[in-house]
RNA sequence: GGGCGGAUAGCUCAGCUGGUCAGAGCGCUGCCCUUACAAGGCAGAGGUCACAGGUUCGACCCCUGUUCCGCCUACCA
């Protein structure tokens, strides 16, 4: 073996062969219990970044250690076809091909994005497979799949037959930029500051007397069709019914009175209507039937139609014509402060909406678009939540989503893009024509959004109404996260009843991030309920973020990502796997910062360094003697490294992969290379010991045991190291998984080498404190009064000497201080306090040691007070529980003890000191 | 505006239903190339657990309030 691990030698080659023997393939007949998890499928378009990695690694830890408990396991991984992600791409790169999609027309776009995909689609799962992922590659789904798509028609059907999907013009969140409409969640909101002007509209039969509105968006006034006053603000509603002039039009408009969309508070009391631009109203326009006037068009510019409907000022007209908001904004406030409408422009701060895909800023865009009816899904939904038939995991996100789902909304589910599944809906042209709702163009066909569909899985012959063979099919497409709704059952083959569905559907587990619980969490509750009807996963375990080691959030623009693949070259994809899982407490972001991952690097290292030692002394003869014949050391490294085991479980139980990724390095490191290890070597090194060869066995043993316990963690290293080591089986991730044997579990054994290993922790401390090399041996001497511990370390004396460096070791009840002595006091784990002397003739510093003592001293009393002011308290004594109280008296004991023993030293060592000097 | 979460060692974080000197990793200091490992070993320094009250024999933990920081959510134009 190398001394150092090299990651890069294994990686790969492990990889490969546990693709090739089948272990990550899943059979719907195989044995065990089922325990499945679908994979959040990333976008084509997408990259391995943190947020990949992190949940990624998280499944593949719960996958692995399943499929070793012996669950018949699969984990299904998959893409997401990303609508408009994938169609800016695709756009970008024709554009730099210099065409466009509409010179390409449709179908022939369509076919380019799919080459697109046969080429760089695949990228993301490659580098899935670098991070060891066991996904059953055999079932890789896509959401633009034929099985998936057949899925998505089925779901549109038939919540179209159970009026769940209809059609209908409303007012929807536009991105000019995108050129289609998005749901409300996918709108961000930002923090901006804006202006606030107040505009004043002069009554229509007394111009002296103006209407002071407050607004943000002044151009949107050209589109008023009202003014709203509260109806009981005696300011104002003496003119509710009266009529205004709008500014810079020729209209005249009602002022109406509207407790709902008016807050006397704020602004001057009065609010402008603009129903077709603004959600609050839209739904005031209703109240009050206002009509609706349109000027803004789909890319955010002003439409001249639409300001001449508004009769707009002719001059205003042509200035304003095809002018994006933006710049149409400054002209029509130049124009109200010249026609002297302009009250006042004040700042004001206010949330921008923005397209969550391009950060455009997002216009309330009236249009025909098709939604789902979302609350008769929702109610299942909250009850499957509120009942734990479904767990969130940590359980702070129940609020959060019972509170979204009991307010949700309708969902768009529209988009007007082409990349995506294709809307099954389908309009007669005859009809169309003769009802006026279908209007013809010469290259395409608008529809209005009183168009009658005709909703079906495959496309109708002929319309039912009339008969006519022409029919066109609705050009939108529908929302990704429709698709991925399904994704739980689709990936299993819904709507066909297959095996993999009965055996594997509910899933156990959902690893996801919180950013997308409403988008698609919540989404396949509501899908999975609807037509499973049953929940599609138990436990949903719902990570953080993966930010930079300052806090921020990773981005391209920032220039702080880190990259994943990068690491992985750089560190191994073991220390990166270990680092996310160690970081990962619940509901706290990961702030990843190099010198982690760094650390897990050199744990691996640490690891490989420990099967080195272990597989340099594999031969001579092994003793597969019982347990209770072995060795003290054994039976003591057995007995925590089951606790371990028990810790471990238990952890990857509750989802705490950061308790069981600490816990394993805490014992790997700190109990068994650095205790367990040395405490052996004495034994290895004489061959001839009756304790060599059954050490050599539970060395391996429990190595053995270590390596599996350790392996969903860290994949690649432990198969390698397993590999060289006696195994039974032919892969470390199909061996079984560890589980605690309480039998091993020895608490006076282990109270026996701590009382061992503190007794050499003393006389280290002596060294470190005096400056003395490890090399020089010693001679020291242990004073206890405590039988059982002075018994315990006769018993260990050899081992104790050999790994303390002591070649003369007495211990007794009472022995006397050389003459130049360094002591340490030493307490018994199991009760009893002794004292250590090591002779240092020659080589003492009197005053480090006197100041030693003196520290603890200090800290003794400290202690007693504390202890003593609670034993003196009546009320103390009376209500503590008797462990609690016996507790305290011992430790009281324990430190009166000591106290006195380093007392009686340190008055020796003045003596001393004050002699020589 | 509402909701949630956080504030514990220089940094990043654990700390389970209140009860033995408050823990880890990294960093820092000192000593050590001890035959698995210098990507290492041994030892050590470092914390009025944000602040103020309260409950209790006892509070990092429970309650109230305050300050600061995140995030989600919301139509105050």
């Amino acid at each position: 073996m190398e001394k150092a691990y090299d990651p890069k030698q294994v990686e790969q080659r492990w990889y490969q062969t546990w693709v090739e023997r089948g272990y990550f393939h899943a059979s719907a007949t195989g044995p065990g219990s089922p325990y499945a998890i679908v994979m959040p499928p990333p976008n084509i378009t997408g990259s391995l970044h943190m947020g990949h990695a992190l949940n990624n690694t998280l499944q593949d830890i719960l996958i692995r250690w399943r499929r070793m408990q012996g669950r018949n396991t699969l984990w299904v991984p998959g893409t997401d076809h990303a609508g408009i992600a994938t169609q800016n791409v695709v756009e970008k790169q024709l554009l730099a091909e210099g065409t466009t999609r509409d010179k390409l027309g449709r179908d022939r776009f369509i076919q380019k994005v799919w080459e697109w995909k046969a080429q760089s689609g695949g990228a993301i799962i490659e580098q899935l497979k670098r991070l060891g992922s066991s996904c059953d590659w055999d079932r890789l789904r896509f959401t633009m799949d034929e099985g998936l798509s057949k899925a998505v028609r089925e779901v549109f059907v038939r919540l179209y037959e159970d009026g769940l999907i209809y059609r209908g013009e409303r007012l929807i969140n536009w991105c000019p930029r995108c050129l289609t409409a998005l749901s409300d969640i996918e709108v961000e909101h930002e923090d901006a500051t804006g202006k606030l002007y107040h505009i004043r509209y002069p009554l229509a039969d007394d111009r002296s007397t103006p209407l002071t509105v407050a607004t943000t968006r002044p151009e949107t006034l050209l589109g008023d069709t009202g003014v709203a006053v509260h109806p009981e603000d005696p300011r104002y509603n003496r003119f509710i019914g009266k009529r205004v002039k709008l500014p810079l039009t020729r209209r005249l408009i009602p002022v109406v009175g509207d407790s709902i969309l008016v807050d006397r508070e704020f602004g001057t009391g009065a609010v402008k209507i603009t129903p077709a631009h603004d959600f609050n109203d839209f739904e005031a326009g209703l109240r009050h039937n206002l009509p609706r006037l349109a000027l803004i068009d789909q890319q955010a510019r002003l439409d001249p139609a639409g300001l001449r409907d508004a009769q707009v000022d002719d001059a205003l007209q042509e200035r304003l014509a095809s002018k994006p908001v933006r710049e149409a904004r400054a002209l029509v406030v130049d124009a109200l402060e010249k026609g002297g409408f302009l009250a006042k422009v004040e700042d004001h701060p206010m949330a921008l909406g923005k397209c969550y895909r391009c950060k455009t800023v997002v216009e309330p865009y009236l249009s025909p678009q098709w939604f789902v009816k979302i609350q008769p899904l929702a109610e299942p939904a909250i009850k499957a939540v509120e009942s734990a038939q479904i767990r969130l995991i940590p359980a702070q996100w129940t609020n959060n989503y019972l509170a979204w789902m009991r307010d949700i909304k309708d969902w768009c589910i529209s988009r007007q893009i082409w990349w995506g599944h294709q809307i099954p809906a389908w309009y007669c042209v005859n009809c169309g024509r003769d009802t006026g709702t279908l209007l013809e163009a010469p290259k395409s066909f608008t529809l209005t959004a009183e168009a009658k569909p005709l909703v079906a899985r495959h496309a109708p012959s002929h319309c039912p109404d009339c008969g006519h063979h022409q029919l066109v099919r609705d050009p939108d497409v529908l929302d990704t996260w429709f698709s991925s709704a399904l994704w739980p059952f689709s990936t299993l083959g819904w709507p066909d009843e297959t095996p993999e569905l009965k055996t594997f559907y509910p899933t156990s587990t959902l690893v996801t991030g919180f950013d997308i619980l409403f988008f698609w969490v919540a989404r396949m509750i509501m899908m999975g309920l609807k037509f499973m009807g049953q929940e599609p996963f138990r436990d949903v375990y719902i990570h953080a973020l993966v930010r930079d080691a300052e806090g921020q959030k990773m981005s391209k623009s920032k220039g702080n990502v880190i990259d994943p693949l990068e690491v992985m070259d750089k560190y191994g994809t073991d220390a990166l796997r270990f680092t996310l899982a160690a970081m990962a407490s619940p509901g706290r972001d990961i702030k990843l910062s190099e010198e982690r991952i760094e650390g897990y690097r050199n744990f691996a290292n640490k690891l490989w360094n420990a099967a080195r030692f272990i597989l340099m002394h594999r031969e001579g003869p092994r003793a597969d003697a019982p347990v209770a014949e072995r060795p003290v050391t054994d039976r003591w490294i057995l007995s925590r490294l089951h606790r371990c085991i028990g810790e471990v479980n238990a952890s990857l139980e509750a989802y705490r992969f950061d308790e069981a990724a600490n816990t394993l390095y805490q014992f790997i490191w700190h109990e068994y290379c650095d205790w367990y290890v040395e405490l052996v070597k004495p034994a290895l090194a004489d061959k001839a010991s009756r304790q060599a060869a059954p050490t050599r066995t539970t060395l391996i043993e429990s190595f053995e045991t270590l390596l599996r316990l350790l392996h969903p963690f860290m994949p690649f290293i432990t198969e390698e190291i397993w590999q060289a080591l006696p195994h039974k089986g032919e892969s470390i991730m199909i061996a079984p998984y560890p589980t605690p044997n309480p039998a091993l579990i020895n608490d006076s054994i282990e109270t026996e080498i701590a009382s061992v290993t503190s007794v050499v922790s003393a006389v280290r401390n002596i060294r470190g404190s005096q400056g003395i090399p490890s090399s020089r041996q010693l001679h020291a001497a242990v004073a206890t009064p405590a039988e059982t511990f002075k018994n315990t370390l006769k018993t260990h004396h050899n081992l104790i000497a050999s790994i303390a460096g002591i070649s003369d070791l007495a211990i007794d009840t009472d022995v006397k201080p050389y003459p130049h002595s360094a002591s340490s006091s030493v307490v018994f784990p199991g009760g009893g306090v002794g004292i250590i002397y090591v002779d240092l003739a020659g080589l003492i510093d009197v005053e480090k040691e006197k100041t030693r003592i003196e520290k603890r001293l200090k800290e003794l009393a400290a202690q007693i007070e504390q202890t003593e002011k609670k034993l003196s308290n009546p009320h103390f004594v009376a209500k503590v529980p008797p462990d609690v109280l016996k507790k305290t008296k011992a430790r009281h004991e324990e430190c009166r003890a000591e106290h006195e023993k380093l007392t009686g030293e340190l008055r020796r060592l003045r003596a001393m000191s004050g002699g020589a000097g």
